[in-house]
DNA sequence: TAGATTGTTAATCGATTAACAATC
DNA sequence: TAGATTGTTAATCGATTAACAATC
């Protein structure tokens, strides 16, 4: 496995093949190509095979990769074999339901605690996760080292709450809230953020139907 | 306005710059430059230019942009103007969701009606919309000319899914499946993918770790 | 006129693709 | 040995940045 960094347009690939070999059949035979990989997801061969050489050397000429093992090795790459604890400012809807879903577990995130400013909000949730004042969270980052921060306040406060964020030592931030972050240089912010998706689906269509008319 | 086909990373930023626009106070100067746009979203000032010149020509030397012009220029290239008929495959909670979301029509996206395969599930929702059987869609989607599908269906029925929306004439996809999903060219997919994210989240972390580490 | 700001042209950078040698 | 498949080196493509001329 090596380790220079992995641009976003690779690790979104990676991901990708991570998926589809995992949900190869169980009948399968344990050994596949970058070629067959490249075809059943669409993309080009030696994209393929330049993206795994990139964190493996499995590949065997004649044979290609055993699955299991690149699925290990991409396991680990994209970091779903840690456990990073992690947690949520905003402990709305969704900071909650984020909090209670099990199955970030899986790619390596433990949901410790939510934080709320509004302390009616604190207190114990059903699945046993406390929700904390706010006043508490650098003091308790610190203490237990906490790298990733999830923001899912309204749009508002997400500048105060993602400055609060880095100043308690996070390092990784995933973004919920409609709106741009401004962080230093060595701080990722992650936007999940819906607005930006819609824009891409709406150009594109637009462009579509151009197109069509111009056929007419 | 211009209109040659603009690149994934410029819509993004452009539609970082409209919501920007729109988060200006009342009594902020009706013009802005793009230097400012820049430094206040942490990018670079011949970037933003170059973004806002590909679909505008309202820029001044000496004054700017006036605000309000460019606004509404924003919204017109991301499509906010229009109004798109949207329909939604998968009535489970997140197509529920979706379905009886107001917010959507902000961005030009209306929500006509949801589709599942189980019919148990069709009938109509307190928001007023139905919710149909499967069997329905080919026929409703041609009738209106529908060209937005959304998948909020199981990972192991998206591909069908998918197939159908191409087959029934929908030219644009957003998928919350976690899966990938084989097109043709002329059909984009977006896909709002968690798994993705965290691996981004997950890779960099790694990283930044590993830096500061060699920093010691 | 001087200065701020624009838009464009050219240079740089990074990512993808094509060609090919290495190897089982 | 022949053929499939790998990984690498070079070529292409596209996006970002830098330099600069145009303009209000």
């Amino acid at each position: 496995m090596k380790c220079n960094p992995l641009s976003k347009a690779v690790l979104e690939r990676l991901s990708t093949y991570l998926h589809f070999l995992k949900s190869l059949p169980a009948n399968a035979p344990e050994n596949i190509s970058a070629t067959t990989i490249a075809n059943e997801l669409g993309l080009g061969d030696v994209q393929v095979r330049k993206d795994l050489a990139s964190v493996s050397n499995l590949g065997r000429p004649r044979i290609g990769y055993i699955v299991s093992c690149l699925i290990d090795e991409l396991e680990t790459v994209l970091g779903y074999n840690n456990s990073n604890d992690t947690v949520i400012v905003g402990a709305g809807k969704l900071g909650k339901a984020l909090l209670a879903y099990e199955g970030f577990k899986n790619y390596g995130f433990n949901m410790v605690s939510a934080f709320d400013i509004d302390e009616s909000k604190t207190g114990q949730t059903e699945t046993g996760k406390n929700i904390l004042p706010l006043c508490r969270f650098k003091e308790i980052c610190k203490e237990k080292k906490i790298k990733i921060g999830v923001i899912t306040v309204p749009a508002e406060q997400a500048q105060a709450v993602c400055d609060l964020m880095i100043e308690s030592g996070i390092l990784v931030i995933w973004n919920f809230a409609p709106t741009h972050l401004i962080v230093p240089k060595n701080i990722l912010v992650q936007n999940e953020n819906m607005a930006t998706s819609l824009a891409l689906l709406s150009s594109h269509l637009t462009e579509q139907l151009n197109e069509r008319q111009n056929e007419l």
